[in-house]
DNA sequence: TGACACATGTAACGTGTTACATGATTCG
DNA sequence: CGAATCATGTAACACGTTACATGTGTCA
């Protein structure tokens, strides 16, 4: 299967919420979409370009203050097109993320290790604090469940709960002095 | 931070268990440690080539048959060094895996959406049938709980286990029908 | 003898990260 | 007026996937 560079769909995706600009795209990656999937600016502003040029999305120069322009980007039909192609196709699912603490345990060969306990405590610390910043998140923008406008957006939240829930679990269940 | 080419010392690990070849290296990724990373032979070969010109590992040649010459790889002094210095260090926690499916999951507004249905159903297949043979592998790696010899395989067989249990539990929530 | 697994390598390309580079606006 | 944030871009490099390429061993 060719890589399909799944970058310019999740533009697409957002642009069609709502126009922004390059900047805008790049704090995107940095809330709620980037628990699962992250790009740098360096990346957004190249397929940018790319997509006005295959005229999935223009736009439009806007000026504040006495000089900076910034462009805010829209969909077009086409790029509407291939967004929902994107969102209808049968979906690769993932297999095997790549976790580099996940591989380090697998070299652990036994419980009494004297490494472990510090191990495991210091991504507990880490994915705790990130269970408890998303539960806040959530309770932030969905107070008594309300998400019938909005329901994706619930549900990537509802799964980066669920897995690091998950993920705090395992590490507290491989410490073998609790 | 530099990207620190983790492949290299999931080889040391690899190697530091038993001395293999990079074909057997290559068949490692695709079973328990491919829940975590994977790489295909076209890069463990090169690695394996830099491993040895920095003198972390060397190669015995091994010929069966008439002709085929395979090289089986283990680890130096220096290896095993650079391995448990890799083991020690302070693990970047992941963030964020990507996961193509959950993204398309933001971008659906409603639970009314009539492609909802039909993509849950199409990954939860797909999910719970992994959850089954992690499972099986799980009762037939090891049975009433022994693992005190090889705790990480273990441990790493039990993260999976949970992480894909997690997911099904998400998919079968996110279904408004049930 | 044909298919399939074993076995090793390289090349081309796509994707992702880090660093380089520049300048404007806002707010204290 | 200095720092932080807004804003956009390119370049170099690292990493990962797919395809190309070749040959052996085993078993039906």
């Amino acid at each position: 299967m060719a890589l399909r560079n799944v970058l310019q769909f999740i533009i697409l995706g957002l642009l069609d919420q709502q126009p922004l600009t390059g900047y805008e795209l790049t704090k995107a990656f940095d809330s709620d979409i980037g628990e699962f999937w992250s790009a740098n600016h360096s990346q957004i502003y190249p397929q940018l370009r790319r997509l006005e040029q295959s005229g999935q999305i223009t736009h439009e120069e806007e000026v504040s203050g006495e000089k900076l322009a910034r462009k805010r980007y829209a969909v077009t039909a086409d790029g509407r097109g291939a967004l929902n192609d994107w969102l209808s196709a049968e979906t690769e699912p993932t297999v095997g993320g790549r976790d580099e603490f996940a591989v380090k345990m697998y070299f652990i060969k036994t419980p009494d290790d004297p490494r472990l306990a510090h191990m495991l405590a210091a991504q507990l610390r880490f994915h705790e604090q990130k269970l408890d910043h998303l539960k806040m998140q959530m309770t932030r923008k969905f107070p008594d469940g309300q998400n019938n406008n909005d329901y994706g957006h619930y549900l990537v939240l509802d799964h980066a709960i669920r897995r690091e829930t998950a993920y705090c679990e395992w590490l507290e269940s491989a410490n073998p002095n609790q």
